[in-house]
Parts: C-alpha cells; structure tokens; sequence
DNA sequence: TAATTTATGTATCGACTCGATACTATATTT
DNA sequence: AAATATAGTATCGAGTCGATACATAAATTA
C-alpha cells in the first residue's frame, strides 16, 4: 500500500497549483476559486451549467456559489442566461473575456513548462493512472462522477452516427458529448 | 502532448482533497491550512521546522504563516522552541494532540478508501508518474525541492553507516535523513 | 568597532471566501 | 389546491490571505 506517499504526492501538486493560481490571477483582483468556476463552465454541457451545477462540482453551498458568480459576473467573466422553461434555473455562459483569460491561466503557465519535460509515454502513464485514482475516489464515495457522455451510462449512438441521452431524452451533436455533465454515471 | 489532460486530473484531486478536508475539520474549528500545516511540520526535520520554513513549503507569506501559526498554538496543536543560537528563529513542533488529529485526518478516509481499491501494480505506478510530474515542475521552473536526504546533493554516507551534511556540517541520524528539508537539492 | 544590510518573525488592516441561516420564487407531487 | 421539493439570493460572522509597517537579531561591510 502506497497510500500515504500517493497522497502527499497529491497533496502537494494541488497546494503548488492553487499557490500559482493565487499569484496568476491576482492581478485581475480574482481567486482561485473564480477560475476553477470559469474552467468548469468552459467544460460542461447545458445540464450543468447552472449554480447548482458549480456547486456540485466544486463541494461548496449554494450561497457561497451565488457569491462567487456574481463578482464573475461584474468583473463581466461571466453572464447570466433564464432557462426558457424552468424559470428557477439560470444557464452561465462564459463571456469572450472570460474565454481570453482562461486561456491564458489554463494549464498555468508553471504546470506547461513541466509538461513539456515529460516524455510521450510518462504523459501517456499519468493520464492512465490520474484517471484510475480519480474514479476509484469518486466510485468508493459514491460521488458524481462528471464525466464526457462518451462513458455515460445514459448515453445512445443512434444510426445516423448522432446521439441520444436516454435521462433528457434529447439528441446530442458531436460537440455536446465531449463536455462533461452532472447526470453522468459510468457505463461499468 | 497531454499537459491539458493532467492538468485537469490533478486540479479535480486537488479540489476534492481540499473539499473533503475542509468538512473533516470543520468540526475542530480548523481549516484545510490548518492541517497542511501540521502535516508539513511533521514530515520536515529540524531544520524546515520554522516559519519560515512553512512559508516556503506553502508559498504564502510570512505574514500569513504567523496567524497560522498563532491559530494552531491557541488550539494546543503546536508548540513553539526558540532556537538555542539563532534568537531570531523559532521551532515548531506538533503537539501530541496535534499528531492525533493528523492520524485520523491524513490521508484522508476518502483517499484510502479510493486507494485500496486501486492494483498493488497501479499504485507503483502512480508514484513513479506523480513523482517525475513534482519533480518536472520544481525543476522547470526553479522551485524548492523540499526532499529527503537520500537523494540531496549535500548528503554523504560515511564508513561507519551514519550520514552527514555538507550544507550545515552535522551528523545526521536514520531518522533525520528520512525527513524533508527546505534546502534540498537534487542530485541529478 | 560601528554602521549598514539582511533575515526572522509579529501586528494590523482591508478585501475576500466560506458556511449557516433565512428568505423568495418556481416546479412537482400528493 | 395544498404540501413539498428545487433553484437561487441576501446577509452575517469567522477566518484566510496579502500588503504594509514594525521589532529584533544576525551578518556584512566600512
């Protein structure tokens, strides 16, 4: 069991990540949390961009979400758009500006410049095994998963090489299966 | 190349390990920092043990280190030693109640649940990847290493079994070398 | 030796996160 | 139609964090 040096080694690759995001984005007066909130909305489909989707993601009350979205929302990172039928929801979309900064934050500019220093088939190993750890931790607490509809449960390819979700019972484009979703659950 | 990949693994771990920490020691009145703190302060030898150290490790500033710090006394987790030479300095050592809580909190019943799920096999190789990932970034971009003597430029093995270090000219026991020291620097 | 510079650490302030609580409004269920 | 569940907001207090200013001790230099 190798428990205890896998978690320090994670432990400190998240702290030395937060502490450059710290420093990154200090100068446009935001958080860490602000561009963690960006890069999910950059990811996911129109099922989870929603507060209540953020807060899932990220494990945080929904008031403390409300907070941080509205000061994305006035540093105009971020808008605001009423669900056509659930007058509850509210869709995010990140704004031309929010794209330009996540662009240039995400990966950080630290994490790129190591990247580069692995071979092919070290980059190859980790993305196996940060996947394996990540889903091992996420199925032994029975969280959600958030994950692509590639490996959703819920997802059907159809004939006419489109796709189906059997939860919303709409069709998905090309485009839509790459983002991850809140409903997600894992086909195994 | 898969740096945006990684990245993304390693920021969702990150973000889960805090999120969970935060609940874990909600209920001491602490916070992730706390712990990390603590954590950090029992892994490093005597001569990391102090704020400054801490400071370095986390990648705060010293100003914030010390309310840290002041937290972490008031609470009986930590004990503060001046240093015998140098009256500037100050060690830090975790109490007994501190080592309690850092055995029931690190790492995490969420991690060690996910890893036990995880091949004997996996584990190595998540610990040969995350370890050339740490090592990449503090390399890449000039960091501190904050390793153990076993494999810091300065130490040597002498004919009678023990170690010494070149750096602060002292003997160094088993125990010392297997401890992480703010003046590490690899090898290689 | 004396003066200067550097290093360690503390104190205080303002901006901000975060959770808790209370609240409104809309959907859904009974 | 009434009760309940869901999505989201508003506000408060405790606490992090960086910046600045400050005190003391050590190291360097003149």
């Amino acid at each position: 069991m190798k428990t205890n040096q896998i978690y320090d080694y994670i432990e400190r690759l998240g702290n030395l990540l937060r502490t450059d995001s710290r420093r990154d984005v200090a100068e446009y007066g935001l958080q860490p949390i602000h561009l963690e909130v960006l890069h999910y909305l950059s990811l996911c489909n129109r099922y989870s961009d929603t507060p209540m989707g953020v807060t899932d993601y990220l494990g945080q009350t929904k008031g403390t979400v409300s907070q941080t979205l509205n000061v994305l929302e006035k540093k105009g990172l971020l808008n605001k758009h009423p669900d056509s039928r659930d007058k509850r929801m509210t869709h995010l979309k990140v704004s031309s500006a929010g794209k330009e900064l996540l662009k240039t934050s995400i990966p950080s500019p630290l994490f790129v410049n190591a990247c580069e220093q692995l071979t092919e088939q070290s980059q190859t190993q980790a993305v196996k095994v940060l996947q394996e750890l990540l889903q091992a931790i996420q199925h032994s607490n029975s969280m959600k998963s958030f994950g692509i509809c590639h490996t959703c449960r819920y997802n059907h390819k159809k004939e006419d090489n489109t796709y189906f979700c059997e939860l919303t019972q709409e069709s998905l484009s090309n485009e839509d299966i790459q983002l991850i979703c809140r409903e997600h659950i894992n086909i195994s």
